[in-house]
DNA sequence: TACAAATTAGGACAAATGTCCTAATTTATA
DNA sequence: TATAAATTAGGACATTTGTCCTAATTTGTA
């Protein structure tokens, strides 16, 4: 049901992803989901509210992948690669528009919008799946501390990836990232 | 000589940090400078010449800086540092507004930006100072890939610094940022 | 001092923006 | 089918935007 409003919403995504949320305009969205400006307003009282949803709609969607990560990954290792392979998976995306959550949040601070609370959670669901992969290998004190460092390279290497367009960078770094997290296993099993 | 002219080009790079450049207006600037925006348009005929002479006031700005880092650093290393450090240093605006090149970069991409070019010359410099470094440390051929490493790793930190105003985080980032570098520069020496 | 150049203030201008209203049309329901 | 509800189109509205013009003032110089 409401077939029209889902539509804004998925097309609102898009646009805000790779224009910017202050730089895509109702007009901008109308266009392209071809209906009058007016009819907008039945939908949707402010930009705001459509902003919002489009935040819930992302988290949504987030969720699920992740969940078929968890489903899907055979052990805590594999899941986490999954993690790292979007960057190669969007490599197109992400060159043109860098990371769809890093860069909304980052203009939702320059913006000092009240939404970015909401935005930052896009944030916590990798931070906290990678965190329970990492507990599950048995890094019980270090596991949010891993989840924060491999989030950290992700977003590093979007930044990098649509500064430079250079696909053996991150085709390294995607390799670099498997290396580490093969070196902290390693060194784990050495302890034990 | 033109002492509104600086001045302006010295607001705007402000408030093109903190708000980005879209999100602020010839009104805004006006506003601060103290002057009408009708005189504006003497000093400066488009929004995108602003932006031009704020880029430039960057790289002038940033090429003093890396010039003072490599005279004042005692060796490759500590100079190395110096570029890690300013996750420290600026700490409190990088979690406000993000990095000032990393942010810019993005939104001109976001904007499809003919300036967006120029703004990445600023990546290029830390880059091409930090690959300098690594040459004379002995990694002829791994300069630029640990450049592009260490740049990759500073803008993931003040990425998540924006998002989760972590200080810890930011400290911890560091120091293993410091202890990556001590590690291949002790692997180098095994290697001799 | 007299004159030219540089700088300034103030506002005009069209276009675009987010918001909101009304009237018509479609859809669903009794 | 008749009626209410949901959806739509089209445009009004004030505000803001970047751009540009003109006339006044300040500054520097011969």
């Amino acid at each position: 049901m409401n077939k029209t409003r889902e539509e804004i919403i998925y097309i609102a995504d898009q646009l805000f992803y790779e224009n910017g949320y202050e730089n895509t305009s109702f007009a901008d969205i109308a266009a392209v989901v071809k209906i009058s400006r007016g009819n907008f307003y039945h939908h949707f009282k402010t930009k705001d509210e459509i902003l919002n949803a489009v935040i819930e709609h992302r988290i949504i969607k987030t969720r699920k992948m992740l969940d078929m990560w968890q489903a899907n990954g055979e052990n805590p290792s594999s899941r986490i690669i999954s993690f790292v392979h979007i960057l190669i998976t969007n490599q197109a995306n992400i060159k043109l528009y860098g990371c769809p959550v890093g860069t909304l949040v980052l203009e939702l601070s320059k913006l000092d919008h009240a939404s970015k609370p909401e935005a930052n959670k896009l944030f916590n669901l990798f931070s906290d799946y990678l965190a329970r992969q990492f507990v599950e290998l048995g890094f019980k004190d270090k596991a949010n501390e891993y989840a924060m460092h491999l989030l950290m390279r992700s977003q590093g290497v979007a930044v990098l990836a649509n500064a430079f367009h250079d696909e053996v960078f991150i085709n390294h770094e995607v390799k670099t990232m498997t290396e580490w997290l093969d070196n902290i296993i390693e060194e784990r099993d050495i302890c034990l």
